[in-house]
RNA sequence: GCCGGGAUGGCGGAAUUGGUAGACGCAGCGGACUCAAAAUCCGCCGGUGGUGACACUGUGGGGGUUCGAGUCCCCCUCCCGGCACCA
């Protein structure tokens, strides 16, 4: 072997040798249990960032030790190619979309095989290729015509001068922000996926469940917001309103039902258009809520308005007159876009009964009698349970009691009943965007929204465009939205919307298994290797992409198409990558962010940061905070610069070293260098063992007490590893025992024919156990220590229980739980003997300064305390 | 506001079931090698006192349980993340 570690040279054989051997090619017929490891597919944004290095070497890791353990292992890779940035890379570089997505994939591409990351290729997809979305298109249609997808017309933001709809994020400070035209809401006719009919599912599976964070399924229960209560009518008459009717309310308080001065609708109530047919005042307020973006964070901010319908209808259990109000603070997406207002036991409701001088009634006590303002000057809202008060046969009732009485006069009145609700909503799918999966629909005339049939599919997005980001570039192209209605062959329209993006990634995880399949979207194979084992990606898709996928699955099952009814069993969120920040101010109140390469920090003689100066002028900079590397920030460090210096192994090693996968990772340049250095160091310590001439490892003989001690060491190692990689996926301790296993080796100077049995014994089984995390180095190393077999196929090393017996064991000795020495016992010393030795300690008796022990506490195996 | 997660040396972090706090690494300091530097190797490295052995003290703050608390319980402070007029 060589003398001297060269990364560049040992990592390109390597990833050649895979290649050629196709060595991680997953097979689809194995005696072996399965494991599927899966890592969050990129955007081919244009080049590999941190967050992809950390997240896909975390995979690897767990995937490279899985099938060390014998399992046949799938790693797969493909492409999360649709979606908005290749439409603006369109508009600035005049590049279509497809072209600049496809470039985009082979340079990417080109950089994550530089990682050595064991997939297998021949499984990639992307999911702008037709044969992908084909089968998504199918989907649609199936789910069509099963009602699951449903067309209804929404408020969306919509941008006058681009003609285009925005996301929420695209809208700055209520003005696009290409366009800078005031946005407005405006309602068009869109499709959605009636996720809402499965959240009491996606809530229940998520206790089945138990190898995701806690923190994720949090966030989901949260999302899904499952909440009692109950559903109340208030009847109102002719003479008032027109026609007869009941207003339905949903609450969670009925038990406050009695404290009820008045009910708000939302704008977009149909009670609200009804009153404003004959009131001009009440349009124009209507038309004013209307304004402004859609995004529920904005609207949060907003001051509670509302105005007096003029309107009355009837408390469903006191029969009393009650006035309708509009109010900008209903949500007419939630529950029935109205509320009963209860001003004395809600925050809302009283900042709006006070705005407006609306009437305050107290019904509700504190258990323990605190709350009894009953009678102005109102102080606040108390809106805690509690009981019952003023309110007639209910006095006296707790929350519990009061929901079952109210919910039974309700019932037996024929005006509302118990009732749950959800806050999740259905997803709406259609966006007026090009760069997306076309929706397989067309419009005729005398059939209405007709779904493409099979063998028209797929419906081909056409790549070769002119985007000038007005519009959708689809809806200026007869050649495309010309077509005939499958059903009665007139001319009609196809749909020029395309799919959120989120639904091609909602379902990918599946199609690696069947990826070559044209017949259908999954076949046998996919039972074969689903659920995925194990799932690996960033804490931003806790909620949206990890419950679109969970959806997605459970209509994949009830399609026939998946047996399992949960897609990932367990998950694993990874830290941002976070760096150190530099600025500048520039005079205007702007910041002159600053690259840390491009900055040297001082440190005082202990080695504490003292100032920054930038290196091209000397002069100061500014230290900011340590936060995600981003281009905002210009704190990002490019992985391609740290793999042409130092090797894709020093990278791996670093990231997996710095911190656990779940925390974030600050970057180090130093760390990086000590990365290296490891790898050097374990280099020659292999290559100095190797040029005495090759040794079989240890097997029998008799031992030093350092040898016994350094083959404790070793398989205490292996079985600490093991389960630092399988159960903690702690990457950074096992790293850390590697370390300390390969200084202690260093560290004996034994060079007895024995003592290099062992030192063989310890070098084969610290290359093994680090493969996983820096595979090039390894498997040279393996090749040195080894030579004729491939570390590719060596098992995970075996505990030798042998080598753990120890004879004599040595024992903490406190005084009052203080440490005040040791000592060493042999390892049937019973009981009594250790006591009797404890006392006699030289350390012991000085502390217990003559008193006579009250008690002795012996932790077998750990320690004796003497309390005195 | 509500929900979740945190706070351990100069820094990243370790201590897995209540049992040696600070593993491992980075930075720093001292030394060897060198004309010199880099690289490499050796030693030191929480704080206070002491030449030293050693002693006291120490895991955000305060209290408690325990023979023994970074770890468990109660109260408080600060930080990070998510949701946010969800009736």
């Amino acid at each position: 072997m060589e003398a001297q570690y060269q990364p560049q040279k040992i990592e390109a054989d390597a990833q050649r040798r895979w290649i050629e051997t196709a060595a991680f090619k997953a097979a689809e017929s194995s005696d072996k249990p399965k494991y599927y490891c899966l890592s969050m597919f990129p955007y081919p944004s244009g080049k590999l960032h941190m967050g992809h290095v950390r997240n896909y070497t975390i995979g690897d890791v767990l995937a490279r030790f899985h099938r060390m353990q014998g399992f046949n292992v799938m790693q797969p890779m493909g492409w999360d190619a649709f979606g908005l940035p290749a439409e603006n890379a369109a508009l600035k570089n005049g590049v279509p979309p497809a072209a600049w997505t496809y470039a985009n994939i082979d340079h990417m591409r080109t950089q994550l095989k530089s990682l050595g990351l064991a997939i297998d290729w021949e499984r990639e997809l992307a999911t702008c290729q037709p044969e992908y979305y084909r089968w998504e298109q199918w989907l649609f249609t199936r789910l069509f015509e099963k009602g699951v997808i449903y067309k209804k017309t929404a408020s969306v933001n919509w941008d006058p001068v681009d003609n285009t709809v925005l996301a929420n994020e695209q809208v700055i400070d209520g003005r696009g922000w290409r366009s800078g035209a005031l946005v407005e809401k405006r309602d068009i006719p869109m499709y959605f996926m009636r996720i809402t009919a499965y959240a009491d599912e996606l809530l229940s599976g998520l206790d089945t469940l138990p190898n995701w964070p806690e923190q994720v399924k949090t966030m989901q229960r949260n999302w899904i917001g499952k909440s009692f209560g109950c559903e109340v009518h208030f009847p109102y008459d002719a003479a008032s309103i027109g026609e007869p009717g009941v207003l339905k309310v949903y609450t969670t308080r009925p038990d406050t039902l009695m404290g009820a001065t008045y009910v708000a609708v939302a704008p977009e109530h149909a009670l609200a258009t009804q009153a404003a047919a004959s009131n001009p005042a009440l349009a124009e307020f209507i038309a004013e809520c209307k304004r402004g973006g859609v995004a529920e964070a904005d609207i949060a901010t907003q001051a509670k308005k509302g105005m007096d319908t003029g309107l009355f209808v009837t408390h469903p259990l006191t029969g009393d007159k009650l006035p309708v109000w509009i109010a900008n603070y209903v949500l007419m997406g939630y529950g029935e876009g109205a509320v009963m207002a209860v001003p004395a036991h809600d925050e809302r409701d009283f900042a709006f009964a006070e705005q407006y001088g609306l009437p305050i009634k107290t019904v509700i006590a504190s258990s323990n009698g605190a709350y009894k303002s009953v009678t102005a000057p109102w102080q606040d809202a108390y809106s805690e349970h509690g009981v019952c008060i003023h309110s007639g046969k209910y006095d006296g009732l707790d929350f519990d009691a009061a929901l079952e009485a109210v919910a039974a006069d309700l019932q037996a009145k024929g005006l509302g009943s118990k009732r749950t609700q959800f806050r999740l909503r259905d997803w709406g799918i259609s966006r007026q965007r090009y760069w997306g999966c076309p929706i397989p629909i067309i419009h005729c005339a005398t059939c209405g929204d007709v779904p493409v049939p099979d063998d028209q599919l797929p419906v081909v997005l056409p790549e070769d465009v002119v985007v000038t980001g007005a519009g959708s570039p689809l809806a200026k192209m007869p050649e495309f939205y010309q077509c005939a209605c499958p059903k009665c062959g007139q001319p009609a329209r196809r749909e020029t919307d395309t799919m959120d993006t989120f639904v091609e990634s909602s379902w990918y995880y599946a199609r690696y298994a069947s990826h070559d399949c044209n017949t259908a979207m999954l076949d046998a194979r996919a039972d074969n290797w689903l659920p995925v084992d194990q799932y690996i990606g960033g804490i931003e898709h806790a909620i949206l992409h990890l419950l679109y996928a969970r959806f997605f699955h459970k209509l994949m099952r009830d399609e026939g198409l998946v047996k399992s009814s949960e897609p990932f069993t367990r998950l694993l969120t990874q830290g941002m990558v976070i760096a150190p920040t530099f600025y500048r101010d520039t005079g205007d109140g702007k910041k002159d962010w600053i690259n840390p390469a491009e900055v040297d920090v001082r440190l005082d003689e202990r080695g504490r940061p003292l100032d920054a100066v930038l290196k091209a002028d000397g002069l100061p900079v500014v230290i900011g905070g340590t936060e995600k590397m981003a281009k905002s920030k210009n704190n990002g460090v490019d992985p391609q610069q740290l793999i042409d210096s130092h090797g894709a192994d020093t990278a791996r090693l670093f990231m997996m070293f710095a911190a656990p996968p779940e925390q974030s990772l600050e970057w180090s340049d130093t760390g990086v260098e000590g990365a290296f250095r490891f790898l050097k160091r374990l280099w020659k310590l292999v290559h100095d063992h190797v040029s005495l001439g090759l040794v079989p490892a240890y097997t029998e003989g008799e031992l030093s007490t350092e040898l016994k001690a350094l083959r404790f060491q070793l398989h205490n190692a292996i079985k600490k590893i093991g389960d630092d990689y399988g159960r903690r996926q702690t990457f950074n301790t096992a790293i850390a025992t590697v370390m300390e296993l390969l200084n202690a080796l260093s560290k004996m100077g034994d060079t007895s024919p024995i003592a290099r049995h062992v030192a063989q014994e310890v070098l084969e089984r610290a290359v093994l156990m680090l493969s996983p995390i820096v595979p090039h180095a390894c498997e040279t190393l393996w090749a040195a220590l080894q030579p004729g077999t491939l570390l590719l196929d060596q098992v995970w090393p075996q505990v030798d229980e042998s080598a753990l017996v120890q004879d004599e064991i040595t024992l903490m000795l406190q005084v009052n739980g203080k440490l005040r020495g040791e000592i060493t016992v042999a390892k049937s010393t019973s009981k009594e003997v250790i006591e009797q030795m404890a006392l006699a300690h030289e350390a012991a008796q000085k502390f217990m300064a003559g008193q006579t022990p009250k008690k002795i506490v012996v932790v077998p195996g750990r320690l004796v305390n003497i309390v005195v």
